[in-house]
RNA sequence: GGUCCCGUGGUGAAGCUGGAGUUCACGCCGGCCUGUCAAGCCGGAGGUCGCGGGUUCGAGUCCCGUCGGGACCGCCA
């Protein structure tokens, strides 16, 4: 039907018939027999003068064969690609007509509400910002996939019905009809296949997986979403990041044309004492700043004794408005730190001199606020927030007020990629049975040299797991697996769970290491999150065809929908009641 | 489960201290217009102010509830 698209036309094709099919943009009349439409297709938008007689309005697809030709002297427009050309002596086939659209179909609809814009997807989808979009995760899928088969990895496709599993995420489930009762889960990630596919000798396994997660809804993530799934037999974390850089990278070239700065690797206990916050965000600075020394001896209450003091400074010179807060935004941000779960929050205003304009000033000694000044590189202007408690607390607390106060939108600046390495293998105690919770699951192999400390000392045990992260945001996480079934014992044991319960809840997934598994360990990582970064948008329901909404519904489908009885008893299924209302 | 923000013709907004569905821009329909380009000019149509209740002589506006959307917390081993 078409010789063209319409955004390629230039002055290398003046002369040449052409035809180009596309929708309606914009009608420009001019009197009984001139009128400019604008012609678009995914590639772009040309213009077209056609006869005013013709009635083409919004968002009919048509059909235009025509000549190109050189705009006349004084109508270039310089603003679009084609806009050096034009199609003229066009012959006009309406090949459908179309209602006026809901929104207009150009970048004021970025303005639109959102639930209006899912509702007309396939209209919104028709915007340069959304083929844009679709069109950066395809070429992020395609250099993974290039790049993943280059260096010997084979894609498997995994179960989507699978046993439920109730450990991790809640789960989306799928009654049987063959056995009423019964249920298919659909998988939170393909975990368990791919370390089968390493007992099962393929050696280098990826997938571009869906993920399925019954979980609430946020700006990075969906119900569905998809990873690169990846596993790796006789390798080190090396390795695995190694690989795993490789497919990241040669997404974001494909996506930006330039290579990113090299990964860096920040260990998990770095991260948490200079950021506070497993998942950093390295373009910019305000780090924490250690201060229990400094506040070894003192006097003022709230410090004394202290587990952990630390301190980030707010800089007057890139933050301005917050150095300066008032005392609303103070008692705010004090709010804010208290809901995490610090005991208070001291902050301080550096004046000239070196001077301490603070509720707490008068507690400090002359110079152990010299010492402060010092230690925080203070100058003139300068806010400074101390936070005084457990280490967890200090650094937790202080790592959400300076994402808060600095952190820059996901997608803007350079793009900081970093590996966070040596994850702790147990996070914390379950306050009921009292034993250590996994870090990440349990199925993450000790770091080789803390072992000793594992009977003794568990939460001081780093596992051989890591993630990836992109300016703030976690894009994936994987380990090394623990492959030795006495090993895996002695983990599970630590959790509380006994080699029988082990037996009971993982048995189908433990039973095949007895058969011969190999030394192992993967990685997983979110296209959405990576192609919305890569993209410039903030939300990966922009990257995503048909996303839900942030309550997981459709407006255009109104899934999910009530179903027929029918249906329902086929699969031996009854609806309990409504809940009374009150 | 929780906190906060937003619902006004098709779209985006304004509507202040409660006083008639008022206003602006875009779109839409009709007319004019031969070089525009998010064209211009003239005219017109189009709304149960999300929904329900309350306060009031009177509610888009205040209060309560509810539904929808969004950001975040919980949750996401």
């Amino acid at each position: 039907m078409r010789t063209h698209m319409c955004g390629v036309l230039d002055v290398s094709h003046i002369g040449q018939t052409v035809s180009i099919c596309g929708w309606v943009g914009r009608r420009r009349e001019h009197g009984e027999h001139l009128a400019f439409v604008d012609l678009r297709d995914h590639s772009g938008v040309v213009q077209c003068v056609v006869d005013n007689n013709v009635d083409v309005r919004s968002e009919y697809v048509i059909r235009i064969t025509g000549v190109v030709r050189a705009r006349p002297e004084g109508t270039v427009n310089a603003g679009l690609p084609t806009g050096a050309v034009e199609i003229g002596e066009c012959v006009v086939e309406v090949l459908n007509s179309a209602e006026p659209p809901p929104f207009p179909v150009d970048a004021r609809a970025d303005d639109v509400d959102e639930s209006v814009r899912l509702k007309f997807r396939y209209i919104d989808i028709r915007r340069e910002r959304m083929q844009r979009n679709l069109r950066v995760r395809s070429k992020i899928n395609s250099a993974i996939r290039s790049e993943m088969e280059s260096n010997g990895f084979v894609e498997v496709e995994t179960p989507m019905l699978m046993p439920s599993t109730p450990e991790g995420a809640r789960e989306f489930l799928v009654p049987s009809r063959k056995e009423p009762g019964s249920f298919f889960a659909l998988p939170q990630s393909p975990q368990l296949w791919k370390q089968l596919l390493m007992v099962a000798g393929v050696d280098r396994y990826y997938q571009i997986a869906r993920c399925l997660r019954d979980e609430d809804l946020r700006a990075d993530r969906q119900y569905e979403f998809m990873q690169l799934d990846a596993e790796m037999s006789f390798v080190s974390q090396d390795d695995v990041l190694e690989n795993i850089g490789r497919a990241v990278v040669a997404a974001a070239i494909a996506v930006t044309g330039e290579a990113p700065p090299e990964i860096e690797r920040i260990t998990w206990r770095d991260a948490m004492e200079r950021f506070g916050i497993d998942k950093p965000d390295l373009r910019f600075g305000m780090e924490l700043v250690e201060l229990t020394a400094l506040f070894a001896s003192t006097e003022f209450k709230a410090f004394a004794g202290a587990a952990c003091i630390k301190g980030i400074r707010v800089d007057a010179a890139t933050y301005p408005e917050a150095a300066a807060y008032g005392r609303n935004k103070l008692d705010a941000l004090t709010d804010r730190a208290k809901k995490i779960g610090a005991k208070g929050l001291v902050w301080m205003k550096v004046g000239a001199d070196g001077a301490v304009d603070s509720p707490v000033a008068k507690f400090l000694t002359d110079s152990e606020r010299e010492a402060l000044v010092a230690t925080m590189g203070a100058v003139e202007g300068d806010l400074l927030l101390l936070v005084a408690d457990e280490w967890e607390t200090t650094v937790e607390v202080l790592g959400q007020l300076r994402n808060d106060i600095g952190r820059p939108p996901v997608h803007e600046g350079p793009y900081r990629y970093v590996w966070v390495t040596e994850f702790p293998l147990f996070v914390g105690v379950d306050p009921v049975s009292g034993k250590p919770r996994p870090g990440h699951h349990p199925f993450c192999h000790p770091h080789p040299d803390d072992l000793h400390l594992f009977d003794s000392d568990p939460l001081k045990v780093r596992a051989l797991a890591y993630d990836l992260v992109l300016n703030g945001w976690e894009l994936g996480s994987g380990s090394i697996r623990i492959h030795e079934p006495e090993l895996q014992r002695r983990v599970f044991n630590q959790l509380g769970i006994s080699d029988e319960e082990a037996d009971r809840r993982f048995g189908f997934f433990l039973q095949p290491f007895k058969y011969g598994a190999p030394p192992h360990g993967g990685f997983a990582f979110g296209i959405d999150r990576l192609a919305a970064i890569l993209a410039g948008e903030e939300n990966i329901r922009e990257v995503i065809a048909f996303p839900k909404t942030q309550s997981g519904s459709d407006p255009m489908t109104n899934a999910p929908t009530p179903v027929e009885s029918a249906q329902l008893a086929e699969l031996g299924l009854r609806l309990l009641p409504p809940p009374a209302s009150s």
